[in-house]
Parts: structure tokens; sequence; C-alpha cells
DNA sequence: CTAAATTTGTTCACTGGTGAAATATGAGTT
DNA sequence: AACTCATATTTCACCAGTGAACAAATTTAG
């Protein structure tokens, strides 16, 4: 596969070209967009690919891990849809998944029986905890070269471009 | 769908309580990578929910602004794989599917008679100009209260970002 | 100059994710 | 109590993307 330096370069060209034939085109925001949208893909690519050793894949993965940070361990479907970013068809799935798996249990509420319980097993903390080290090494290497201002101010820049997102998301037809 | 804001709040606190059991975690940088692929894949929603209307969806429409972007409005599914991120079997599907809209055609090439040459149609590139002005203001307004250094800056930091990860995907075995 | 190896693209079978309808429980209204 | 209406989850049918096997054309090595 090509190497992002490269992707990016063209995409600059692209745009360049492009801009000259749509002059009001906000070329430096596109360009923003696009650079975002690629790392962006290739850091999931590289999560993808670090779990495929361990049979499971990025969003049932995610699933589990929200479950392990919570204090007691236990969520809902629904509410794992809106932090996973997943429709409740695909929560389906993946609760599916993990309960054969053993590392959650599914069971009725008791309050509301529409609702369902998801907890993590004590396998399941022990899958996350073997886990979760091997990857520690690439999450670093990552961000090599990056010293703690610039971190600083690539947190910083990332969460106000989700409140502008949030904003936009919002504001269209109130 | 839960806004953006209150999924990182989530994040943040599940990074905290997690780092606290398992002491060793780089938590910043997990942070951070956390961040990256919320927002970027939010971003990645918001075109995919840009571009519906015109009936196109992401990877399509990406193959369809590289060819509109060069010079000679052409290259080969090879080509395309590389700079969409696309595994072949994916890039026949889509050059397939804009074939059958007339926006593209496929043909030999006369050099090498393994190469398929794809190349935009005019029809192609009036889409491409009738697609792309409704899109701007929200990319312009996904960088609102964006100065000109922090736009600068941010396209640093992502761009070393992918330096990085072209050195972590080349070093491995060497 | 031919035989093996490489490159390019396609087909097939499968996994992951989504929208619309179905199911089931709960809550509010007369 | 019966009648809506809303909420939570699952089922079904479909779209998007991937790995493995394949076919065709070209390059390389003997």
């Amino acid at each position: 596969m090509a190497r992002l330096g490269d992707c990016i370069a063209m995409m600059d060209e692209g745009i360049g070209r492009v801009s000259q034939v749509i002059p009001d085109m906000p070329a430096t925001e596109a360009r923003l967009t696009r650079l975002l949208l690629m790392v962006g893909q290739t850091f999931d690519e590289a999560v993808e690919q670090a779990l495929k050793p361990n049979k499971i894949n990025h969003s049932d993965f995610l699933t589990l891990m929200i479950l392990y940070s919570r204090p007691d361990g236990s969520s809902t479907p629904g509410e794992l849809c809106e932090y996973t970013s997943q429709g409740a068809t695909n929560m389906t799935r993946i609760a599916n998944a993990l309960v054969k798996r053993g590392l959650i249990t599914r069971g009725a509420s008791e309050e509301d029986r529409r609702r369902v319980v998801i907890r993590i097993t004590p396998a399941g903390r022990r899958f996350v905890q073997k886990l979760l080290p091997p990857l520690f090494p690439r999450v670093s290497s990552a961000f090599a070269g990056f010293s703690d201002a610039e971190k600083r101010s690539f947190s910083r820049l990332l969460r106000k471009l989700a409140g502008n997102l949030d904003r936009l998301d919002e504001a269209p037809s109130p």
C-alpha cells in the first residue's frame, strides 16, 4: 500500500488543481478535512491490525472497553450504542459475539423489562488486561517526537473541532 | 445519537479509571488516539451524510474526485487503490458503479494489456461541479473560530503524525 | 526462446454495518 | 380497563469492504 505521505502529497496537488477550476472552494479547510480523514482512517486501520491477533474487531473491543472502564462493569445496549456510535442493530450483533465468547453476560433488567443489562465477566476483564499492554508501545510511538505542548495543542484543537461539529448537528432546522 | 462532547467526556473519565488499574498505560497518548478516532469518525459520517442526497458514497466520491483532480482525468484501478486506500476488490465494485452511472469509462490500455484505464467523462465532471459547491459551507463552518495560526498548527501536527505512522509501518522487521 | 515468476485485475464467499419493520414493555389518557 | 403513544431491542434484507483463489499479460532468468 502507498505510504500516507504520498497520499497526502497527492491530495495537496489535487486540491490545488481543483481550486483553480473552482475558485470559491475553501481550499485550506478542504485540505484540513482530507488530512484529518486520511490520518483518522490510517489510525483506524492500525488499531484493527493490532487487535487482529486477538481475534476481536474494533467495535467489539470498544464496547468491551467501555464496560471495563465502568465502575460497575455494566451498561445497556442503548447506552453502548450512544457511546460507540453504533446502530442498535449492530450492537445486537456485538453483544451476541461477546456473549458467545463468554466476555459479557446479557440479562433482563428488573426495573424496566424492555431493557437488557449487559455486564462484563471476570473472563472479559482478564481478556482486556492481557490485551492492552502489548498495544502501549505502538500508541506511544505514534506520538513520538511530540512535545508536551504539542500534545496539549493537538488535544485542544481536536476538542474545539468536536465542539464545532456538535453545534453543526444541532443548528440545521430548529 | 449522543453528542460528540458527551462521548469525549465519557472517554476521558473511562481512561482515567482504567489508568488507575493499569498504571503503565500511556494515558495521554491513549486519550489523543481515542480523540482522533472519534473526531475522524464523526467527520466521516458527516461527509457520508452530505453526499447522500446525491446518491453517492464516500469511497465512490473520492475515487471520482481523484480522477477529476488529475490533469488528464484518467488513472488505473491499481493507482486508485493506492490513493483511496481501498482494496483492489472494492475498486472493481466502485468502477462498476461509476461506469453504470456514466461518470467514468473503463477501457484496456494500449501499452500494457493487463492494465485498465479509467477516465472521467464530461458527465462525471459536470456531476462533480454540481456536487461540490453545496458542501463548501459545511466544510468552512467545521473550522469556524479557528485562527489561521490554529489551522496551520493543526495541519502541521496531522502531517507530523502521518510521518510517524509511515515510519511505524516501515520499521517492524528490517 | 521458452518456463517460471510477477503484475494487474476480476470473481467468489464471507464479515461488518445500516434502515425499515416487527416485537414487547411501559406510560399517559380518558 | 382499553387505547394510544413512546421506548428498547431484535429480525430481516440489503450495502460496503476484505481475503483467497483465479485468469490474463508481461517481465525475467536460464
